[in-house]
DNA sequence: TGGCTGAGTATGCTCAACGCAAGTCAGGTG
DNA sequence: CACCTGACTTGCGTTGAGCATACTCAGCCA
C-alpha cells in the first residue's frame, strides 16, 4: 500500500512532481563513486589516497567527486600537517554532509536485510551502549511507520 | 567528528572496506532514474505511463528500469483489468521495495532541509496524526544519534 | 477490417561515469 | 641538487544512462 497523497495531490495524473527535492539530492551524491566516498568520509577517511584506496576508485574520478562534494557544501578542505611534510588539505564532512547519516546507514541496513540475508559484514551500533540501531521514519517519540502510515501535504510556509 | 570504528576497523588502512551492503545497494538503486520510479511507486504510481509521465523518462528507459527493479525483487508486475480493456501489467512495491521507503524519505528531506532552506514542496506527515516525520538513527525506542554517537563492528554471526 | 490505445521494443545518438596510464608539481629528504 | 612522495591533472578508451524518433503488437471498438 503506497502512502496517502492527501487533497490535490491523491490525482496522479492532475500534477507533476517538478522540483522534487530527492532528485535535487540526487544531482548532488546520485553516484556511486560519490556515495561511497561520503561513507568513506563518515569511517573517517581524510586524506585523497585514503579514499582512493578504500573506495577503489582512480585519482582521476577521486579528484572530481571530492571537489564536487566541497562545492556543494558536502565537505570541508582543511589544511593540516604532519611533522615534516609539508602542509597538506584533508577532507572533512561539513554538518550538511552529516547530515546524509540517515541515507548511508539506512543504505547499508537495506543491503544487509535483502541482498546478504540479514548478515552483513559491519554492524553499526551505538557507541554508548552497543545495542544495534536501526532507522526509522516517525513522528518524534513514537514507533516507526511503514509507507501507509504515512501521508503526503503540499507544503504551505507558515 | 566521525563514527568510532571498533577494534580492528580502527586502523582504516589495514582494512578494505569489500563486499559493502552499500555498493552492492547501490548497484540496484544507484541510479537516478531507478530512485524516481521508487519514490513514484510510494506515490501510488503504477503503469508504466504513469511512471513515464511523472518522472519525465522516456519509454525505453522507465521499460529497462522497471524491468531490472522487477528482477532485483523490488517491484512485482501483476495483472489488472480494467472494464472494457484487456488483460494489462501494473508494478507494485514488494515488501523488499517498501523497505526502502527510510531511504527514500531520507533524500527528500535532506534535500528540503539542505537544497531550500527547509521549504520543498512537499511534506511527509503520519497519515494518523498529521504530524511531520522525521528520519531516525538510534536504537530502538531512544533519541536519534549522529555520526560520532554510533560505533561500527564487525558481524559475527550470532 | 481498419483504427485507436496502452504498453512496450528498436535504432541511433550524446554525454556522464569510470578505468588505465602517464605526466605534473611542491616541498622535504639524502 | 637529485630524488621521492602525496596530491593531483591530462589524455584516451569503454560502458552505461539518457534522449528522440519510430516502430510493433494485442485486443477492444466502430
Amino acid at each position: 500500500m503506497p502512502m496517502q497523497m492527501s487533497g490535490p495531490l491523491a490525482a496522479l495524473d492532475k500534477w507533476q512532481p517538478d522540483g522534487c527535492s530527492m532528485a535535487m539530492a540526487l544531482d548532488i551524491i546520485g553516484t556511486k563513486s560519490a556515495m561511497l566516498l561520503l561513507r568513506e568520509a563518515f569511517y573517517g577517511t581524510t586524506r585523497f589516497d585514503g579514499f582512493v584506496r578504500r573506495v577503489g576508485i582512480t585519482e582521476a574520478v577521486a579528484a572530481k567527486r571530492l571537489k564536487e562534494l566541497v562545492e556543494a557544501g558536502l565537505l570541508e578542505k582543511r589544511p593540516y600537517q604532519e611533522p615534516g611534510s609539508r602542509t597538506r588539505y584533508e577532507y572533512v564532512l561539513t554538518e550538511m554532509g552529516n547530515a546524509l547519516l540517515p541515507v548511508i546507514v539506512a543504505l547499508m541496513q537495506w543491503g544487509d536485510t535483502y541482498l546478504r540475508d540479514g548478515e552483513g559484514p559491519l554492524r553499526v551500533v551505538s557507541a554508548e551502549t552497543g545495542e544495534p540501531v536501526s532507522v526509522r521514519v516517525a513522528p518524534s517519540g513514537t514507533d516507526s511507520l511503514g509507507p501507509e502510515g504515512l501521508a503526503v501535504r503540499i507544503n504551505r510556509k507558515g
